[in-house]
Formats: structure tokens, C-alpha cells, sequence
DNA sequence: CAATTAATTGAGAGTAACTCTAATATTTTA
DNA sequence: TAAAATATTAGAGTTACTCTCAATTAATTG
């Protein structure tokens, strides 16, 4: 869709701003239904007018999403940010809190590649050497005997 | 429950699973439902009896999901280690297809918390010298008269 | 400029992966 | 041995999309 305003204002059509922000348009869709994105335009025939500054807000609400935060706190924080100045300390709160959790993700997943590397040497090792896979316990004898209860 | 096998061979009740791995006993109950854990004995009397090795195959079910891996390629996965050597060289493609997915969440997240990271600072930066948010579109003037189409 | 073709819309069904509840059975503890 | 804690399954509920569909609306093209 082309639209002129002055100089540096630009309108972007879903399909633009699913693309560009790398989101589907149905998830977009889903976020502007769940009231994430309050400020959008409509034109005179109902159709979404994203400006740069919507973007912005894709980005964030992205963000969060991306970082785990559930669609009832997003909600939480779009709502703050209408609200305006005086609920920049519990925006501040929410952000903070984000970033922690973000870190723990990040350093959960890096423990979680460590033992991705672990297997992949582990069967590099098996392929490269002819071996079994040792640690199968479907390889080993069945443990079925030993058990008493 | 205490269980007596030879010298190094425990018994884990599903609660104590869930506490050692920290996951959920619903989840770890739906895993089974799913097929994650065909190898897991039962008491006579139907209780899910998990021995060490049993654990080993919780932690690489977990680590598949935590890293997004979806339940389907897990029951695949876990299919394909039930069949047995032939199918190393599959297997070893999930394991590196699954380490590269999850290096790019991982800076994926990275490049959320920058983004966190900045609101951090806008915040605080408000904050303490008791500015306005003037990223706030909400607090601009409206460009509604502007919009043309 | 009419007619394809492409894009947008909302409603609502479908899906994945839990998450929780409830009724029942089993185990542990006092 | 009675009460409290834990285990079991089935199945309902939840979250956050994801997809389909029919109806509009917009863009392209002969």
C-alpha cells in the first residue's frame, strides 16, 4: 500500500509488517485481536495502517512474546504504557524482570547444548569407529530379573 | 520408596523424578503417555518404577523439549534409539539439526535482551532525573489529521 | 475500465503441549 | 489400622497460536 505523508512517514500493510518483522500475519492479527496493539489506524475501509511507530510496538510485544512472557503480562504492559508516566515503575519492574528471566533461559539453553554436544560426539564417535551404542539401554541385558519388590 | 537391588540400583518414585529433574509430574506423566519412556518397568501394583538409567532418557527428553524440539521428533527419536544401531546416522542428524536450532535461539535471546536491555536503561534514565516518556506514542501529538489515503 | 488476481478482514475451528481436576487405588506414617 | 500422603487414569481446561473460510477490498492487466 502506498501512502504519502510527509517525508519520512510510511504505511505498511500487514503482509509488510508480517515480513518485515519476521511474525506471521495471523500471529499479528492475534496480537492486534488480544488488544496489543491499541494505537493502530484503520483506513475508511477497515484495513490496518501500521506507521513506523507501530512497528516499535511489533518490536516489542515481539520481544516479549519471543523471551516468554505470557500474552496476559504483555497485555499487563501495553496497558501501562496507554496509561502513561506514572506507570513507568511498574513498566521498569516488568522489564527488569524480563531481562532475568531472559538470562536464565540463555544460560538454561546453554546447558542444555552442552549435552547436545555431548551426544553428537558421542555418535560421531559410534559411526566413526564402527561401535554400539553403548549407552542404549536397549543394547544392554534386561534389568527385568533383578528387580524385587 | 526404597527399593533393594544390587549395591547401586535405585528406584525412583515418579515424585522424586520430577524433583530431581525439575520437571512437572503431569509432564512427566504425559512424556510416558506419549511414548518418551518405553522402557520404564511397573510395580505389580501399576506404579512407574524409574531406575537411574530411566533418568538418563527423562534428561535427553527434557533437553530435546526446553530446546523446542516438538513432541512428534521426540517420539521419533526415542523410536529410533528403541530400534537400535542401524539408526545412529539419523539419530545423529536430529542431534546436530537440534544443537545449530538451538544455538540460533540462543542468540536469538541475546538479541532480545539487548533490546531489554535498552528499555532497562530508558526507564531508569526517566526515572531518576523524572523525565517524560517521549517514546511513548501516546504521549505525541496525534497524527491523525495527518493520515491520508 | 472491467475483469482477473492478490490481499485483507473477522469468525471460528484445529493443534500442541501442557496443566489441572477428580475419582480411585496404594503406600506410608502415626 | 486409620489417617495422610502419593500414585494411577481419563478427561476437561488453558495458552498461544495456526489454519480455513467466506466476504470485502485493493492492485494489476488486457
Amino acid at each position: 500500500m502506498i501512502i504519502y505523508f510527509q517525508e519520512d512517514f510510511y504505511i505498511y500493510t500487514i503482509k509488510e509488517v508480517a515480513e518485515k518483522m519476521d511474525v506471521s500475519e495471523h500471529t499479528i492479527r492475534f496480537w492486534a485481536k488480544s488488544g496489543f496493539f491499541p494505537f493502530i489506524k484503520r483506513s475508511q475501509t477497515n484495513i490496518r495502517l501500521f506507521d513506523d511507530n507501530d512497528l516499535e510496538w511489533v518490536k516489542i510485544v515481539k520481544c516479549l512474546r519471543v523471551v516468554g512472557v505470557e500474552s496476559k503480562a504483555v497485555k499487563r504492559y501495553i496497558d501501562l504504557c496507554v496509561i502513561g508516566d506514572s506507570t513507568i515503575e511498574e513498566r521498569y519492574k516488568i522489564i527488569t524482570d524480563t531481562k532475568v528471566k531472559t538470562q536464565q533461559q540463555i544460560k538454561e539453553l546453554m546447558e542444555q547444548l552442552i549435552l547436545l554436544e555431548y551426544k553428537e560426539k558421542f555418535y560421531q564417535n559410534i559411526i566413526n569407529n564402527n561401535l554400539e551404542d553403548t549407552w542404549n539401554p536397549m543394547n544392554k541385558l534386561s534389568v527385568e530379573e533383578k528387580v524385587v519388590i
